[in-house]
RNA sequence: CGGGCAGUAGCGCAGUCUGGUAGCGCAUCAGUCUGGGGGACUGGGGGUCGUGGGUUCGAAUCCCGCCUGCCCGACCA
């Protein structure tokens, strides 16, 4: 992309609606608009954020089986009269009427249409374990939104529900979904920690939170830091054995990992002093079992071994998307601005022109957009240097190369590491290759 | 939903107390000089002062209603 012709309108300064680091950054970089209280508008660079995180969270879904779905933003409210959380839920649920007056919402979660979904197709007990997800929008009517995309009233979700024929299965699914978690924080760049969440009425310990560790995170953090020292890409884990699954489990929630709400501090005194982490997080995960509930009171039933009809265990799995694009960034930023992590940064590598017009410099730089097997930013403004820099360390690109009038007689372009500052001088061939090995 | 604050140019703000028809910085446009960390100079454009009503010869300014946004709390992926 060009500069020059690109949607990507930085500010200088910081909007006084922005509060927190990720909301200003998110404004600042040209990532979102907001468009009414907790509602966005995502422009093209904050869009292919978004896209980024949602591929490797597809991919680390579809790696363990899970399918992918896409179910409507509108639910009938007849769906959720059926659960009884149509009056349940409150005004954070958006109502809405059709010209004939029928009732429909703006779903602010999809227990009822993925159950209803399930029910009518399978009948057997032959056809499970199903596990099944989608990346949708959803509206949750907040009291009070904030902090930008992290507390908003539309957000984008990916959800999954697994069905499991008995107890024992569901909490394989569940086990597996832990693993697909681990794997999706890690590759998004972020250190995200499984804690034990309150598992409500429904009790038992198969409900953990994922949260992101940042300083500005709104929950108060403890956890061993045996936690975060692991390379869960490395895994050996066969996901398809349950035994492997259970110590895998076992040997990931066996650490102390808390949030305040869940802190015990007398199992917290038994964790050695020198392991002890405490800090602040944002939840951007959360899984859950809760049995039959849904299938219960939907009266989904399916036909089990012994010629019974049984309700399926089911587990649900939410990753929020939108809220991780700031979550990230409350994580990874200085003070000139973002540090995309090189996964999920809207482009790898920025080309600053220094010199417009001068015909060494945009030779060089021609060459390399040309070169270049992705989509680079190649900043052909007619601005000043400074000017460049700046917007370049704002927008947080993983590599920035730099051509000046200097190097660029010699073919010499300087490479600079966003995340480290770290800058060399070297061959614009040697710079594409670093970059895209980097 | 309780408590607080604020809406004036694209962004950040002054002007409101003490009423006289709107200003500064940045951005933007034209030109000149510059040219490796948000440059300088000259000239220009851009405003229903959130909105409706009231007071007044006259309202951004005073009074009343409404809308929107932000902060703290309770709540939440």
């Amino acid at each position: 992309m060009r500069l020059s012709r690109s949607f990507l309108p930085t500010l200088k300064e910081n909007p006084a609606e922005a509060q927190i680091v990720s909301h200003r950054l998110m404004l600042r970089a040209g990532l979102v608009r907001q468009t009414a209280s907790g509602i966005y508008a995502w422009l093209p660079a904050g869009l292919k954020v978004l896209r980024n995180i949602g591929q490797i969270v597809r991919e680390e879904q579809d790696r363990i089986g899970a399918q992918e779905v896409l179910m409507p933003t509108l639910q009938s409210a007849d769906l959720w009269r059926r659960s009884g959380r149509y009056d349940a839920y409150g005004p954070e649920m958006l109502r809405i009427q059709d010209r004939h007056k029928r009732e429909l919402l703006y779903g602010p979660t999809n227990e009822e249409m993925i159950t209803d979904l399930f029910g009518q197709a399978v009948k057997s007990y032959k056809e499970l374990p199903q596990a099944l997800y989608h990346i949708q929008w959803k509206f949750r009517d907040e009291v009070r939104p904030r902090f930008g995309v992290m507390r908003g009233r539309e957000f984008l979700m990916k959800d999954a529900y697994s069905f499991d024929v008995d107890y024992a299965s569901a909490v394989t699914s569940y086990r597996r979904m832990l693993l697909a978690y681990l794997r999706t924080f890690q590759r998004l760049g972020v250190q995200a920690v499984p804690m034990r969440a309150d598992t409500g009425p429904i009790g038992g310990e198969l409900s953990h939170e994922f949260l992101i560790l940042a300083p500005t995170g709104e929950s108060g953090v403890y956890y061993d830091a045996a936690l975060g020292e692991q390379d869960w890409l490395d895994e050996p884990v066969d996901t398809n054995n349950p035994e492997a699954l259970e110590a895998f489990f076992n040997r990931v929630t066996t650490p102390y990992a808390a949030t305040d709400e869940m802190h015990d501090t007398a199992a917290w005194e038994n964790v050695p002093a020198e392991r002890r982490r405490e800090g602040r997080g944002v939840e951007v995960g959360h899984i859950f079992y809760f049995g039959n509930k849904y299938t219960k009171a939907l009266d989904v039933s399916i036909t089990g071994p012994d010629g019974n009809k049984l309700y399926p265990e089911m587990g649900s799995y939410g990753i929020g998307v939108s809220r991780l694009t700031g979550a990230i960034i409350e994580a990874c930023h200085d003070e000139n601005g973002i540090i995309w992590p090189d996964s999920v940064a809207p482009f790898k590598a920025a080309i600053l022109n220094l010199k417009m017009g001068d015909t060494l410099c945009d030779d060089v730089c021609e060459r390399i957009y040309a070169a270049a097997p992705e989509d680079f930013l190649y900043d052909d403004r007619a601005e000043r240097a400074g000017v460049k820099f700046a917007d370049a360390d704002l927008m947080g690109h993983p590599w920035q190369i730099v051509v000046g009038p200097r190097g660029a007689k010699e073919g010499i372009v300087e490479l600079k590491r966003r995340a480290t500052g770290e800058r060399r001088e070297v061959s614009v061939d040697d710079a594409l290759a670093l970059v895209l090995a980097g």
